[in-house]
DNA sequence: CCGGTCGACTAACGCTCGTTAGACTCCCCG
DNA sequence: CGGGGAGTCTAACGAGCGTTAGTCGACCGG
């Protein structure tokens, strides 16, 4: 039955996201019209009702699954370490890579959220505002175990986020730097800052 | 000739510019109608085009302005200062007070610029890169003269603007904390992560 | 081999968009 | 006190939007 479906329909479903994706990030979600996405698809406009009950879903499925991606893997790249410092590096590193080869998501789920519904936009934020809370942890942990200069948690939380999720803007996956080279560098960069 | 000018019709100009800001930035260019921001305005959508010849040159001169003043005021912060150390807190500390004030026409700098056509996109990615080069030049002046540890100024660059761009995002002005005092933990910040 | 469902299609609806044409009002300059 | 231009308005245009209705073919389970 599951088979069956992903068989039928489930594999446009996804080229319809993958096409979504690529377009809302690039030109942005109101400029980026249906007749485009499924053009993008090779279905026609009307096709894509029979896999969305409309465009804000489209966004929203994207966005929402992103910022999902970002919880969970950032928790598991946690996990395995006990201390601040490694929890921190091994949070940032994630952050950046992620950031960096999935940008066109990422994207999205940090610029194209005004988009949405009141209702819908809260279901992403409050998956956000948990990730948020990862940084926001650890910099609280480092201050209490090591002393970190952590001078305000939000604030430096929101430092390094900027920092991090910035490359979503920039990164190419052809320029000299690989992101694992990227993520490292700024892992370095924050925790030499903290560390007192 | 200019006094008369101004009396008249440079008024209601200046006040379209406003409107704009706010809406482009909270509501973004293409969700923005023409007729709404002649609403805010308090006149009729066609009377619009008494002062710009169409949508997108409302938003090339807000993006285009924005920017540089960027420049501008980034480099009248820096000019009273010689050593590397100076001349970046004090960089640091005007992107984030401007970008903190003046959040509204910043993110429409930073966000909007895809819907402005290529010419128009070109005219103010120019003066972005040179804005930019400010900081990078800054660094490498400052790894040359006191070995700060820059690994890539490119990517250095970009991760200390993310940072402090990010304040465009996230600061309220009724928060907890001035302006200045989140530009001075962020200058701290990068100045301990650089310096040996 | 047949019935049903899934997913594609064509056609079109109602609406709103950015923009233009043309007339009117008001105020400054001579 | 009269002429002119700047700035507003109403009205409307054509285009394109998201979405819906209804039809048809193809494939899978029984």
């Amino acid at each position: 039955m599951a088979q069956l479906e992903e068989r039928r329909g489930a594999a446009t479903t996804g080229r319809i996201v993958d096409a979504a994706t690529t377009l809302f990030s690039q030109k942005g979600y109101h400029a980026t019209t249906m007749r485009e996405l499924a053009a993008a698809v090779g279905i026609k406009a009307a096709s894509l009702y029979n896999h969305f009950p409309g465009k804000e879903d489209v966004l929203h499925r994207i966005a929402h699954g992103t910022m999902a991606e970002l919880l969970d893997g950032g928790r598991a790249a946690m996990a395995p370490h006990e201390a601040p410092r490694e929890r921190l590096a091994a949070l940032i590193r994630f952050h950046v890579v992620y950031h960096a080869e999935r940008r066109f998501q990422a994207r999205i789920a940090d610029e194209q959220l005004h988009a949405l519904g009141p209702e819908r936009r809260a279901s992403v934020l409050e998956v956000r505002d948990a990730y948020t809370g990862l940084f926001k942890e650890t910099l609280e942990a480092g201050r209490r175990a090591h002393g970190w200069l952590v001078p305000d948690a939000s604030v430096l939380t929101f430092g390094i986020g900027g920092m991090c999720t910035f490359v979503d803007i920039w990164y190419r996956p052809d320029g000299p730097l690989a992101a694992e080279e990227i993520a490292a560098m700024y892992a370095d960069f924050v925790l030499r800052a903290l560390e007192p």
